[in-house]
DNA sequence: CTTGACTCCGTACCATAGTACGGAAGCTAC
DNA sequence: GTAGCTTCCGTACTATGGTACGGAGTCAAG
């Protein structure tokens, strides 16, 4: 498990960058360094928790959340605010289920046109019509 | 229909600078001014027509096209090359296919994990848990 | 004929989520 | 012991879609 930098973005299916700005915005730690001559370092080393931590993030980030809200779902992690954690993800949900009937209406009214516009090459087409009437 | 540009704005539901933005971008044109004196310009007046784009632009971007991909489609309206709209609208139907799959799956397992969480009020939160074991 | 609102325009800035760059230092293998 | 890949780090840049600012000009009403 991990090792590197470069090993943990690999598991994590990331780049060595993200890693970085990750580290950068707080929500993976940047662990001592080992070796190095007191006065200057040597490289840092990750393990599972880093793994774990940046699959984590990754999850979320699919389920929508924005990073800033997934550094707080990591700290609810912590914490052990299960009652914050419920109440996120209820909110997630909510704004899941009016982005999908946005995109669904989108779809439909799409599919609608792109028909329209394949049954007749006469006249205007409707794709562009329709969303000039709007 | 419209006058000047903060009435277009207006009625497409936009702030003045969001207009200046889509000139900017060649989504909307730049009307000649009236008035003024052949040196110093007077004040663009803009018409129905004005109107009818920049509600086309608001449309379309409700559909999940880019700025990019409107000010194609813009052009298709002026070329009146229908394929070209319909293999647009083909591919945007596409990509909201895959968003819309994506985003359910989201709901589906945060919904879950979210009864899940409501379900116990002890050991660890299965919210947290579940997105690091992915 | 001045006040006050609005317009014009360039330029700069915002958030989000990265991606790239370049030099110095570290590590590995031959 | 040195060539060559990584790491480290700060800084800068990217894309997308705006939003804000400041000064000068314009316009309509009182």
């Amino acid at each position: 498990m991990a090792g590197t930098i470069a090993n943990l973005a690999r598991e994590g299916g990331v780049g060595v960058e993200t890693v970085r700005y990750y580290q950068r915005r707080g929500l993976l730690r940047t662990p001592d360094k080992s070796g190095g001559s007191a006065t200057s370092g040597g490289i840092r080393r990750y393990g599972g928790e880093d793994v774990r931590r940046l699959k984590f993030i990754r999850q979320a980030q699919g389920a929508g959340f924005t990073l800033e809200q997934i550094g707080e779902l990591l700290e609810l992690d912590a914490g052990q605010d299960r009652a914050r954690a419920r109440a996120l993800a209820v909110q997630r949900i909510t704004a899941l289920d009016e982005k999908i009937a946005e995109l669904q209406a989108a779809r439909a009214s799409l599919a609608k046109l792109a028909g329209a516009c394949a049954a007749s090459d006469t006249g205007p087409c409707p794709i562009i019509e329709a969303f000039e009437a709007g």
